[in-house]
RNA sequence: GACCCCAUCGUCUAGCCUGGUCAGGACACAAGCUUUUCAAGCUUGCAGCGCGGGUUCAAAUCCCGCUGGGGUCGCCA
């Protein structure tokens, strides 16, 4: 039987590191009809935090990495001592005040690691581990020892940190009578200047959420950090690739986060993501811009989303993006007024919007001969009216066609602010 | 410092195990096409086996050394 966990330490939030541990577990689960175990290691009571267990539940869920069983450390004290208590009577421990020491035997230990291969340790540069820390609490690597063994955890896949880690604990395994499970290490993860921290971009997993990303995206990405689908394959679904996943196939040298690559990745799903899923997504934020759904026409709401979709990065991009058409005053950028609008093309607004007042239906290609024809009886170019009108109507330089951006808008503010561009 | 891990374009990677394919793909970047703008899309381009020794007819691929990068040395996890 198959059983793999992630074991992160509420002590923070899931960050991307652990999230991509959390990934291939369940990947390696999940190729083998396996179980997928979700440990809380909230032992240090002090540094553990219930928002942070909440935060790390949240997520995992949304990156769609279910468990099939949930356990928390904290309420298993009581086990932890009594397999010390057996150390202590064999003499392969050693009691210090509250403390339980274990003695470190001098011997080599060999690691077979599936990604690595054989890693050969010497202990005799290893201390005596403490297993039960005077507070009652067990240390990482005995509690870590006894539930995995207990939980029949098969194979342990977790970050390269915890090489070091392997050999105290194999020990332990030993001391217990325990047989080892399997072990991978996986290579880390680092930001552009070392280390993943802050200062590369966000950390957590809930902030990449909070920026707009989908978690297919994330979890492609992350997926595509240390391992390859082959075929030259990039965008990769988690079924698929859980179908083509090979924990041998994992690299060895840690990978440098790519924002840029995350972003590619993220706009690809958006473009390919079905409309009313999508309207769905950006509902919750649209309202948070104090936008009332409820007045907005399902069908017109679709239309947006269809016509902005193409050329998202992030859903964030659409909020900022498309205020213009739901706001009833627009509020345009001195700068950009002094560098579209600085013309006056008074007259020129006049004879369009009282032409499109006049036009029916209002849609984009009874809009665009109507503006191609006053262009060219004012003997114009194109552009020297399409330019000033986008920003007059949305105050932005930028945005879809302009003839698409005119139907959505609608007739009524189109008119308005063309009437009202120059003041 | 000690111990351990690692090393293909700027970045993520395929290829390495089972030596012999112009070292393939993607992001980014550049150019072109398209175009009312910016994106998108399409086309093209730029760019890599860290260094030095071996082994071999032949090395990105196997071996050794060096250099470089990373990790760990807590009664944190």
């Amino acid at each position: 039987m198959v059983k793999v966990r992630f074991a992160p330490s509420p002590t923070g939030y899931l960050h991307i590191g652990g999230a991509r541990t959390a990934l291939f577990n369940w990947m390696y689960a999940k190729a083998q009809n396996g179980k997928f175990v979700l440990r809380i290691e909230d032992t240090d009571r002090q540094r553990s935090d219930q928002k942070f267990v909440d935060e790390i539940l949240d997520s995992m869920k949304w990156l769609g990495l279910t468990w099939d069983e949930l356990y928390f450390q904290s309420e298993r004290f009581g086990i932890y001592r009594e397999y010390a208590q057996r150390l202590i009577k064999e003499d392969k421990a050693f009691a210090e005040g509250d403390a339980v020491i274990l003695r470190m035997p001098q011997q080599e230990i060999k690691l077979y690691d599936l990604i690595r291969g054989e890693i050969v340790f010497d202990t005799a540069t290893i201390k005596d581990q403490v297993l039960i820390k005077s507070d009652g609490s067990p240390s990482y690597s005995f509690a870590c020892v006894v539930d995995d063994a207990l939980m029949e955890i098969s194979c342990v896949i977790r970050g390269e940190d915890h090489i070091s880690n392997t050999p105290k604990q194999l020990i332990i395994y030993q001391s217990l009578g325990f047989h080892p499970p399997k072990f991978a290490h996986l290579p880390l993860i680092m930001g552009e200047e070392g280390r993943l921290s802050k200062r590369t971009g966000a950390v957590a997993v809930s902030d990449y959420r909070q920026e707009g990303f989908l978690p297919q995206a994330l979890v492609n990405y992350l997926m595509l950090l240390g391992w390859s689908p082959g075929n030259n394959q990039e965008v990769v679904d988690l079924d698929s690739a859980v179908k083509k996943f090979s924990i041998k196939k994992v690299n060895k040298a840690a990978a440098i986060f790519s924002m840029d690559k995350l972003e590619w990745l993220n706009s690809q799903y958006l473009k390919k993501m079905n409309t009313d899923d999508l309207v769905n997504l950006l509902k919750p934020g649209l309202q948070e811009k104090g936008c009332l759904l409820e007045q907005i026409d399902g069908q017109r709401l679709r239309t947006i989303v269809d016509l902005y979709k193409g050329r998202m990065t992030t859903l964030k991009d659409f909020w900022g993006w498309t205020d213009f058409l739901f706001e009833d005053s627009l509020r345009i950028d001195a700068n950009i007024r002094q560098k579209h609008l600085a013309h006056d093309l008074r007259k020129e607004f006049k004879l369009l919007s009282e032409r499109l007042a006049n036009t029916q239906p209002f849609d984009s290609s009874s809009t665009e001969k109507i503006f191609r024809d006053l262009v060219a009886e004012l003997g114009l170019k194109s552009s020297d009216l399409v330019h000033p009108v986008r920003v007059a109507l949305t105050g932005k330089e930028v945005g879809p066609g302009l003839f698409d951006t005119i139907s959505i808008l609608g007739k009524e503010k189109t008119v308005q602010r063309l009437n009202e561009a120059f003041g």
